[in-house]
DNA sequence: CACAAAGTGCCACTGAGTGCCAGTTTTGGC
DNA sequence: GCCAAAACTGGCACTCAGTGGCACTTTGTG
């Protein structure tokens, strides 16, 4: 990596741990973009140059998990049934949450604490929906009706999805999250009406 | 209506009508407070005590509409398929968007338009999915299986209801989106494989 | 080494949002 | 109608997020 691209990455770094140590002791409205640039040696002005906003800090993952996000739909596109490539996709993810469960959690609860965070979160299901339902629709084929369709079935996923996290979230990660995204996907895939 | 609340609701509408011709002239960020103040001949501190920040003006109608919907679902708990409860409200409020077709697509296309409002708009389909998880719930009776079964509903519900609106203000709000909401509850209630 | 490009710091500025207090208007009891 | 309490408003001073501009330093390239 060349040195410019390194030391970039190092002042990301020292941002968001800067922030995130802030964040979690005084709180995120208590905290100011002072305070973390003092702690991570740059200037307020770097640090607009790093992050749009305040905001932005609580979700450092959100551009790469949308690019992994996107890549690994490739790989539904070709799948007879989607809600099967969803599957494999949960699977993925569910293993990289429950491998950093600490700190994805610690990380939600922020979030959850904060009215203007939780409504920023959303922007990200959006961007996964989005990606979604333009798969299905290639997958659907053309025409208006597989077109809503797709839109439909992103929606209802998108809406599963972020149901069974916040479950998650709320029992401590500690459910089998891979199970819980299997069980959400069947429910989208046939319906609510059975009792199983 | 006691004059006290006469004046409080008049100021409150000068307010909202300030601030919409204001951004719809230039712009949601052009447009400051003191002008939507000004025009409503108003303080800038009186202006906090009527919204909690500047994104409130452009859902007016929230906490109203969330009322609304509470009330309604009081009648689902009570259907024996919660689907055909929330078809029954779904027709309620269809009848009222499409009513006031102009001023809703004008509303959306300003929210659209700015990420911070597009975020806070997810804020009230949390309120709603809430709701309806809660009375699911109740439907289903006790045991976290039927919880887990209502929330994964309401999420879904939710997800192809805002993906069924999306639609709706994509297409200038020209198709009956009475008959859009009834099919997206039947993907809903059907899972989406079928074809139809 | 020289030079362009990328990155940084500093300063001044606008505008959102809050705390405080003094002045005004409405209400309800008499 | 009168008066005190309660509700509402305006104005001021303040903090902090976010932006534009410009001079300065660091990195990559020939």
């Amino acid at each position: 990596m060349p040195l410019r691209e390194a030391k970039k990455a190092a002042v990301r770094q020292a941002l968001v741990s800067a922030a995130n140590r802030r964040f979690h002791s005084q709180g995120f409205e208590q905290t100011t973009i002072d305070e973390i640039c003092a702690d991570a040696g740059v200037s307020r002005r770097t640090f607009f140059r790093y992050f749009e906003n305040k905001e932005a800090l609580a979700f450092p993952h959100r551009s790469e998990r949308l690019e992994r996000f996107l890549a690994l739909l490739d790989g539904v596109g070709r799948s007879p049934n989607p809600v099967d490539g969803l599957r494999a996709i949960c699977a993925t993810f569910a293993h990289e949450y429950s491998a950093n469960r600490v700190s994805i959690l610690a990380q939600q609860r922020l979030v959850d604490s904060v009215p203007a965070l939780a409504a920023r979160e959303h922007e990200i299901d959006r961007d996964w929906e989005t990606a979604m339902a333009a798969t299905f629709h290639r997958r659907f084929g053309r025409g208006a009706a597989s077109e809503r369709r797709a839109r439909l079935m992103a929606g209802a996923a998108i809406g599963v999805i972020r149901a069974t996290m916040r479950y998650w979230y709320e029992k401590d990660g500690k459910p089998d999250l891979a199970r819980l995204g299997q069980e959400a996907l069947d429910g989208l895939e046939q319906g609510f009406l059975s009792e199983h």
